[in-house]
DNA sequence: CGTCGGGTTGAGTCCATTCAACTTCGGTGG
DNA sequence: CCACCGAAGTTGAATGGACTCAACCCGACG
């Protein structure tokens, strides 16, 4: 069952059997959430933290007014919210876009973990590191990308993420989002994030019908998007 | 010298004097840098990790149309790019605002730390857990905040930042980047820049000239920014 | 067969952009 | 000494992107 997270971890560097069973051993339950529920719930202090192994999910902020934005999104095999490890009080939420499955791990043995792995340490240092790289990446996109190329960008990101855990089919992959929160990802209005993406079907370069989003032209799409996946640390190499 | 990144790091847990040395046994070197230079270039594979102790510096990444991003601003204290340690390559570079004074620590002397001080790794790791938090307030700020909420947080943030670290008078602190740069930094055009900082100006919640930023009323700036620093992790706590 | 959530389209308004002019101010050289 | 220069800041006007409000379509489901 821990086998997306076992992808994610050797996809930066290689995984021993005694980690893959230090890791096994820091889980202590397994947990199920529908569509529209919270993992994590902002503000709280988890005791534990939250290994998504099946489904689709994403971190939030809600201002006053009601607005929301996602900030990221968490596809299998992410530790959700190791954050709360060290940072103690989640600041966002993460509710779930797909029913999901999760693992919970003891704080208590990841503090062991720490004191007693330094290199399965690193390891998930490492994928906190990568999280932060993608949050850099939005910023950038929400800052100085036209709105077809940051939708582009987000749908190279998922598609590369998704295949490292073998949750693509081909040049396809799931996608269980309403467009109204999509436009919560992108921080536009639902109107205009209907055109946007008219406009980049219009391109050809994609097509998202029945919550599947296939990639019709790579190259086409990366150029719209100026992916560079050089920031999601891709390469196995010591760490 | 190390005194910025000591203030920080106990900001969120005590820090032994053993710690200390320790930190400080990792430091090889020292180097200053101008206004403009790059402390780390993007695509880079540094073998040093660098911690800024003097100036203000700056994340950003470049788009083919040489639109430029800002991602983060680094204050004294900030283990700037404790990222490559781990990520092995940078995806984004680092660029002083103002003359900034570095040290720089050695990957192999790092690697050591975490092979034997995991409370230091741990206060470290949390270190960049920060950044990623501040990340994610940035996210926010620029999909669904209006312009001048989003200024006003940035000041906010600033503020909060540059106090732990000793970098604030009064309610004053000195902020050396021009509109232009400040355009980089909300994503927005030069022009519109000047009027949203009119705009802000005109609430009197702040005062900025001559390179300094006055903060006259703090309730009235943290309520236009619906600022809430808890994202900053500011409790001091076991880690 | 009606309803409801999502998706799509149109029209008018507002926010942000671009291009352009003009000001301010510190610095530099005639 | 001051005339000129360049960088940064400010302002105006026109364009275009994004927002709101509103209507309408459509397929799933009771």
């Amino acid at each position: 069952m821990l086998e997306p997270l076992y992808l994610q971890l050797q996809q930066h560097d290689a995984l021993s059997d005694d980690e893959r069973a230090m890791l096994a051993d820091v889980i202590v339950r397994e947990k199920d959430f529908e569509v529209g529920q919270d993992l994590v719930v902002a503000g709280s202090r988890p005791a534990y933290s939250t290994v998504l192994v099946e489904g689709l999910a994403a971190r939030y902020k809600v201002l006053q007014n009601g607005g929301r934005q996602f900030t990221a999104f968490q596809v299998p095999g992410d530790f959700v919210d190791l954050h709360a490890f060290l940072l103690k009080t989640m600041d966002h939420g993460i509710v779930a876009l797909s029913p999901c499955r999760v693992m919970l791990a003891d704080h208590a043995k990841l503090r062991a973990v720490t004191e007693q792995a330094p290199h399965l340490t690193r390891l998930l240092w490492l994928d906190t590191l990568v999280d932060g790289a993608i949050h850099r990446e939005w910023i950038v996109a929400m800052g100085r990308r036209s709105s077809a190329s940051h939708l582009a960008h987000l749908i190279c990101e998922l598609y590369v993420r998704l295949q490292v855990v073998k949750q693509t089919e081909g040049m396809s992959f799931r996608f269980p989002l309403s467009q109204a929160e999509m436009a919560d990802v992108m921080g536009l209005s639902v109107v205009h994030m209907n055109r946007v993406i008219a406009e980049l079907r219009k391109t050809e370069a994609i097509s998202w019908v029945n919550h599947t989003i296939s990639i019709l032209d790579w190259d086409r799409l990366a150029a719209i998007a100026e992916f560079d996946p050089t920031y999601l640390s891709m390469t196995t190499e010591p760490r």
